[in-house]
DNA sequence: GTCTATAAATCGATAGAC
DNA sequence: GTCTATCGATTTATAGAC
């Protein structure tokens, strides 16, 4: 076992701060977790964290470019196999019920950007990630409809703007009302579907 | 020119006092706002506000309830004069804009509710008040959908439930980035009332 | 690079005078 | 019912030791 050199020890501190960091905001919030909690939880103290992160709010950008991508990609891997368009909306529907459901994910994102959305060091950000995330699930959208050979009835765009708006308002009120059900989601997408069956014959 | 009564009195303040902390917490957001600066700002001190309100969160539940009835009523007012479904539909769109737009309200809305969901007295009302609305909205797409003699493709609850949660979502994430448009609102307004056509033919 | 100790500032909420 | 004064608790961020 080599020692660890001076980059690979710190990226080991940035990995572990960011992992319990995430697991803490996600569980208990963004505003209410303290840095102190993050320290300690990760074995560290506070200084740690910030010869890391400048700020509290660059910890948030780092765990949420983390945690969506991690969402991204077990999104792409729960749609990826299925078989027919059915099959796949069936994925999609199961994948939502707990992605969707789980609140902690799309409760995270959007506490945090209404948190820091007047930082004038942060907003550009956010920004930046809405478009890149847009990006991912349109490409998704794109290589779903030419796996099935179907034309949607709109730019793939519009339909990636059209359901993460719509998951993200669904998530926000299940964190607080779970009794509602991530149904309209799924009925959505049928219903993009059942236009471009339509459109394609 | 009477007096106030003790209970006039108590009610002037009261009003004036969400009146400026709607202004407030709109323009500036709900953390980030003091109840010192609400005080102040309506020309009491801090004691008056704690003399009407508990505690913070019951001035936020206050004031919410006071703009969501607000918009309600100007949604409901863009819609009604309106004549046929397309001119409904360019009434809603310029609502829409304006008051999606108007990134203030959804943003606080998300923002207090994202913030304070973990309190045991707040979460129940939260969950209240998200189902009232719901039913506002499939009130009013039923009056609408009946005044235009069309048969929804949905229950009218559902179509609420997806339009409300598309708004919150297209809202949020207008509140950093307003280069997003809301035609995804109203495209998919124009979706169902395109299928609903087609049903009740 | 990390830790300890502390600064500095804020804010929600309360107590008591009027 | 409102005002003044203050408590008490918390948190981000920094300074200096190791």
């Amino acid at each position: 076992m080599a020692r660890l050199s001076r980059k690979e020890s710190h990226a080991l501190t940035r990995e572990r701060l960011i992992s319990t960091a995430s697991a803490l905001f996600l569980a208990d919030g963004y505003n209410v977790t303290s840095l102190e909690r993050v320290a300690t939880e990760a074995g560290f103290s506070k200084g740690a964290v910030y010869s890391n992160f400048a700020t509290k709010h660059e910890l948030g950008l780092a765990v949420l470019d983390r945690v969506r991508l991690e969402r991204a990609v077990s999104l792409a891997e729960a749609v990826a196999d299925a078989g027919d368009a059915e099959a796949r909306i069936e994925a999609f529907a199961a994948w939502a019920e707990d992605n969707i459901g789980d609140v902690g994910w799309t409760t995270l994102e959007v506490e945090f950007a209404t948190s820091t959305r007047h930082l004038p060091e942060v907003r550009p950000r956010l920004a930046d990630r809405r478009r890149e995330i847009t990006q991912i699930v349109a490409s998704l959208i794109d290589q779903q409809s030419e796996e099935l050979g179907l034309a949607l009835p709109m730019p793939s765009e519009d339909a990636a703007v059209q359901l993460l708006s719509l998951g993200i308002g669904l998530g926000v009120q299940r964190a607080f009302d779970p009794e509602l059900p991530v149904r309209s989601l799924v009925d959505l997408l049928r219903s993009m579907l059942d236009r471009a069956r339509a459109v394609s014959r």
